[in-house]
RNA sequence: GGUACCUUGGCCGAGCGGUUAGGCACCGGUCUGCAAAACCGUAUACGGCGGUUCGAUUCCGCCAGGUACCUCCA
C-alpha cells in the first residue's frame, strides 16, 4: 500500500505524511466563530477535514482531532474601541454573550450533523481556556518578545524577526508588510503596524472580560489556537488545518506565538482548504453574499432555485479538490444532486445483485485506485470518478450484461461501503429518511401496493395500474418499472 | 502597490510531457401497454503569443483576463 501524501502549505508541496509518534495523529482545525448562522463557507473546511479525520482513522491511526469554538476575542474591524464580535451581537439582541455563543454553537452542530460531519475528539471553547492563554502570553513576555502598553500586551514582530523569520508560511516579508500596511485611524499602542495583540484591555462598556496580570480584558485574535493546540496536542503536533483566508495573518501569527513562547514551531503540516465562490467571488460574511446552510436545506433564499439536501452539499464539495475554489451555482448543485442519486441508486441495486459463476468485468483495481487517489492529497473527485466507473459495472450486472462471482461481488460491496460511506461520509438520504422513520412495515406496505399493481398490469387493467402509480407519486414515492418487477424510492 | 494562485469541451470539475478522467446537459440506442424513469453508447477541450522538446493542455517566458490575502472572515 502506498503512503499518504498531503500538501503542506509551509513548503508549498506535497509531502509524505509521517506522524510525530507512530500510530498517533494530532490534528487541529480552526473552527467557527459562533456569532452567526453557519453558511456554505463553513461546510467546506468541516467536510474537508472530516474526510481527513475519517481517512486517517481508516489507515489505522489513533487520531485526536481538536476543533475550537471561538466564542471570545476576534476584534471587530472598526473596533479599535475594543469591542468584540460576540459582545456586540449580544448587546444588539440584549442577551448574555454566552447565550448568543451557545445558540450559534448549537446551530453549527445541527448543520454539521446534517452534513454527516463527525464531531471532533475535543471541541474546546476559547472562553474556557483563558488561563491557558494567559500562561502562553506570559511565556512570550518572559522570552522578551512582547511588550505591555496600558494593560494590553502586544507581540513584537520586528524583534521576533531578528532571530526568526516572520512570514515563512505566507511568503511575506516584514519590510513590505510594514510599508504596505494601511495605517488605521486613531491611536495605536503598537510599536509597529505589524505587531499584533496578545491581550487587550477591555473598555469599560465591554462586557466580555477576564482578569489577567495586565488588565481586565480578553485574549487577542490568534491566541486561542496556539494555547489550546498546545494544551491538547502538545508543543509539537502533526497537522493544523483551516481555510486559506486564515493563512495570513492568523496562522502566521500562530507560528510566531508558538516560536515566541516555546522556542520552536508547533505544527508539522499546515493544510488549507480553498474558498467557495459565488459568481466568481468569495462567499463570505464581510461581502454579504453568503447563503446559510439552513437556506440551502430549505431552499429559502432568492439565489436558490430549489432546496438542496445536506448530502447534495457534501457531494458537491467533495466533487472538487479541497485546494481548488468551487463556484456555487444552481446548475452545478443540480448536477451534483443527480450524480449523487445515481451513485446511491447503484449502491441500493448492488445489494440486490446475485453472484454469477464467473466474472466478466474487472473490478480488481477499484480498491487500490481509490486508495491511490486518497493518498494523493485527498483527491476526492478522483475517488468519486472511480466509484462512478464501478457504478457502470453494477448497472451492467443488474441488466444482465455482465456478471460477477461471489468474491468480486463482495469486494465491490466492501469498497463501496468503505469509500462512499465510511471515508467520504456520504449517506443515502433520498431513501433513508422515510424508510428509517417508518421502518419495515412501511416498505412492505408499498411493496404490497406495487405487487397489486403488477397483477393489474398482467390483467391489462391500466386504469388501476396507473391509479396506484399516480397516487403513490403524489405522496412522493417514485415508481420505476423494470423488466420483471419494479423499483421505488421515496423522493419527498 | 506587495504576495500567492487560477484560466480545461454547453455547464461543473480532475489530471498529465505522448494513452478515455468523472458528473450534469445534448444527441443516438435499449427497455416499456403508455408515460416517466432507468440503462447503454458516441461527440465536443485544454485563454493568447513565443520558447524548450522527437512530442506540451501538461515545463519556461511574456501578454490578456480573473480570484484570494495584505482588515474580522471557513
Amino acid at each position: 500500500m502506498s503512503d499518504l501524501f498531503l500538501y503542506n502549505t509551509l513548503h508549498r508541496k506535497k509531502e509524505r505524511f509521517e506522524p510525530l509518534h507512530p500510530g498517533q495523529v494530532g490534528l487541529y482545525v480552526c473552527g467557527p466563530t459562533v456569532y452567526g448562522d453557519p453558511h456554505l463557507g463553513h461546510a467546506r473546511p468541516a467536510i474537508t477535514f472530516d474526510v481527513l479525520f475519517r481517512y486517517l482513522k481508516q489507515l489505522g491511526f489513533n487520531v485526536r482531532y481538536v476543533r475550537n469554538i471561538t466564542d471570545v476575542g476576534h476584534l471587530e474591524h472598526d473596533a479599535d474601541e475594543g469591542e468584540d464580535k460576540i459582545a456586540k451581537k449580544a448587546r444588539l439582541e440584549a442577551l448574555e454573550p454566552m447565550e448568543v455563543a451557545q445558540f450559534y454553537q448549537n446551530r453549527y452542530h445541527q448543520a454539521m450533523d446534517m452534513l454527516n460531519v463527525l464531531r471532533p475528539s475535543i471541541e474546546p471553547q476559547a472562553s474556557g481556556h483563558i488561563i491557558e492563554q494567559i500562561e502562553f502570553i506570559k511565556r512570550i513576555l518572559d522570552n522578551g518578545l512582547a511588550y505591555i502598553v496600558d494593560g494590553s500586551v502586544y507581540f513584537d514582530v520586528v524583534k521576533y524577526n531578528d532571530k526568526h523569520r516572520y512570514g515563512i508560511l505566507s511568503g511575506r516579508n516584514i519590510e513590505e508588510l510594514i510599508s504596505n500596511t494601511r495605517s488605521l485611524d486613531g491611536q495605536s499602542e503598537k510599536r509597529n503596524s505589524v505587531d499584533f495583540a496578545l491581550w487587550k484591555k477591555a473598555a469599560p462598556e465591554h462586557i466580555m472580560r477576564w482578569p489577567s496580570p495586565w488588565s481586565d480584558g480578553f485574549p487577542g485574535w490568534h491566541m486561542e489556537c496556539s494555547a489550546m493546540g498546545t494544551r491538547y496536542l502538545g508543543e509539537c503536533f502533526d497537522i493544523h488545518g483551516g481555510g486559506m483566508d486564515l493563512l495570513f495573518p492568523h496562522h502566521e501569527c500562530e507560528i510566531a506565538q508558538s516560536v515566541g513562547a516555546l522556542g520552536h514551531e508547533s505544527v508539522r503540516y499546515w493544510m488549507h482548504n480553498n474558498m467557495i465562490t459565488i459568481n466568481g467571488q468569495k462567499m463570505g460574511k464581510s461581502l454579504g453574499n453568503f447563503i446559510t446552510l439552513e437556506e440551502f436545506f430549505t431552499g429559502k433564499h432568492t439565489s436558490l432555485e430549489q432546496a438542496y439536501s445536506p448530502m447534495t452539499i457534501r457531494f458537491f464539495i467533495l466533487q472538487a479538490h479541497y485546494r481548488s475554489t468551487v463556484d456555487f451555482s444552481n446548475e452545478a448543485l443540480q448536477a451534483s444532486e443527480k450524480g449523487l442519486s445515481r451513485l446511491m441508486d447503484a449502491v441500493a441495486r448492488l445489494h440486490t445483485l446475485k453472484a454469477g459463476t464467473t466474472t466478466t468485468v474487472d473490478i480488481r483495481g477499484l480498491r487500490s485506485n481509490c486508495e491511490e487517489a486518497m493518498n494523493d492529497d485527498l483527491n476526492t473527485p478522483i475517488v468519486l470518478s472511480h466509484l462512478f466507473e464501478a457504478t457502470k459495472v453494477i448497472n451492467l450486472v443488474h441488466d444482465g450484461k455482465a456478471s460477477l462471482n461471489e468474491v468480486d461481488l463482495e469486494e465491490l460491496k466492501a469498497v463501496f461501503s468503505l469509500y462512499l460511506f465510511n471515508i467520504l461520509g456520504l449517506t443515502d438520504n433520498t431513501t433513508g429518511q422515510a424508510g428509517q422513520t417508518a421502518g419495515e412495515a412501511y416498505k412492505k406496505a408499498v411493496d404490497l401496493l406495487l405487487n397489486l399493481r403488477m397483477e393489474a398490469k398482467q390483467k391489462k387493467d391500466w386504469a388501476t395500474s396507473d391509479k396506484i402509480r399516480n397516487e403513490l407519486a403524489a405522496m412522493g414515492i417514485e415508481v420505476k418499472d423494470t423488466k420483471d418487477g419494479f423499483e421505488w424510492k421515496y423522493v419527498g
